[in-house]
DNA sequence: TTTTCTAAATTGGTATGACCATTTTCGAAA
DNA sequence: TTTCGAAAATGGTCATACCAATTTAGAAAA
């Protein structure tokens, strides 16, 4: 007769400081090609020895998230092609549409936005306020919304605590750079479209801070339609 | 003028290591499954620090070449060709859940649901009810029902018409089937279960015929739903 | 002033040595 | 023979020092 224990899984330090630091950079708080803390810094910063902050700095350089560069630093790299992403597998082998990516995203984003209502923490609201302003700025000066809007569905992944939402969110947004960032710039290229899309981001991070898990679903719904539609009238 | 130079690179000590490791695994000197030496050890006998080893060892094991285990050693990894399941990649790497894993289907399958109930032709709902058939022939031999449970799942998915609906799917229940096969088995081997199961696909497959999307998304939310509370009470 | 060179500061790479955490081993005790 | 516990083996972390490459800044030269 076995116990449903569940079971104990002690993390290393350095897991726990790579983990970090992933977030950063998938979260867009580190932008690639900027450079990394130092990693005395880093060690001093987050109370661990420099050893183990090497050892999660070299196991992101493997992955090939970072670069080293002796005597000068340590800086994010803006990942290529050939990464195996899933997305953009499936989108050239099985023949796929920009309106099937986003059905797909419907069905992802609109349940996300649902567990991030129910999960979100200070910090979490925190991240989606902040893509916000990045967004607002980004009008302000008359430049492009694409960053800020991965930011924002991105720091939504992230409210949900749910590792594999983030995983096969990133590999969505990983391709609308890399596949169809030409179609994508349209988007915002329409004069008074990103302010609408601002409108739609502050609509579900209020709703998400309310802990309303519908009308966090709805206004996702509604942001993600807009889109749909756009690409339709094309 | 510039002459053709080859670029002096003065390798560093930990991937001059890296690279003679690598060498013995790809030969085949150090097989899968085997013991590789203490990290002392390999110290002394390539004359260079624990530090540096390590290094060499922590790169092999990102690339999954090696293995760690604490207290015991490090171990040649068998590296399984051509998994590249973005399921089964994500929940490795990520460390995710069941609970994880049904929280996204929950997003993806309601979506389909209603997505399937707008499209779905005669020949989609002749698949639908082809897996039931299959499921209830199950239970009066009184075998699992795990095959005809993926049949219809993946035959929602194919109604929706959406290649990459499609494709994520797949990697979905491929990975139910080698990833947590035995955790899936007891959903079905409580007595009566596979009938509730059996009725409420059911349900789905009279909505997607009556070309119902609320009906279909609901009677998928409460089927999933069933599922992730069978496996939170364990 | 502008250019050039050199020394210092910055930052990643390696070396030691110690100690911690987990697993295995093996001998003593029951 | 079985059970228990201490010791050994092995990977993980820490602290410190020094090496190697690059950048920076100030002095020296033009």
């Amino acid at each position: 007769m076995t116990l449903p224990l569940k079971p104990i899984r002690p993390k290393r330090v350095s897991d726990q400081v790579y983990e970090q630091l992933r977030e950063l950079i998938f979260r867009g708080e580190l932008k690639p090609a900027e450079q990394l803390m130092p990693e005395r810094e880093l060690a001093e910063a987050m109370k661990v020895s420099r050893t183990t902050v090497r050892n999660a700095i070299n196991k992101l350089v493997v992955l090939g998230l970072l670069e080293h560069k002796q005597g000068q630093g340590t800086f994010v790299r803006r990942q290529e092609a050939g990464d195996k992403n899933v997305v953009a597998m499936a989108m050239e082998s099985q023949g796929a549409s920009i309106q099937d990516l986003l059905e797909v995203r419907m069905g992802l984003e609109c349940n996300a936005a649902a567990l991030a209502a129910r999960r979100a923490d200070e910090k979490d609201v925190q991240f989606l306020e902040n893509s916000l302003k990045e967004m607002a700025h980004a009008i302000r000066s008359g430049q492009l919304a694409t960053q800020a809007d991965t930011s924002f569905h991105m720091a939504v992944a992230y409210a949900t605590k749910n590792p594999l939402q983030v995983y096969i969110m990133r590999n969505f947004y990983d391709f609308l750079f890399v596949g169809i960032r030409e179609s994508l710039r349209q988007l915002y290229e329409v004069p008074g479209h990103t302010d609408l899309i601002l409108e739609q981001h502050t609509t579900i991070t209020e709703a998400i801070r309310a802990h309303d898990e519908l009308a966090a679903l709805e206004a996702m719904r509604r942001h993600i339609t807009f889109v749909v539609n756009f690409f339709k009238n094309r």
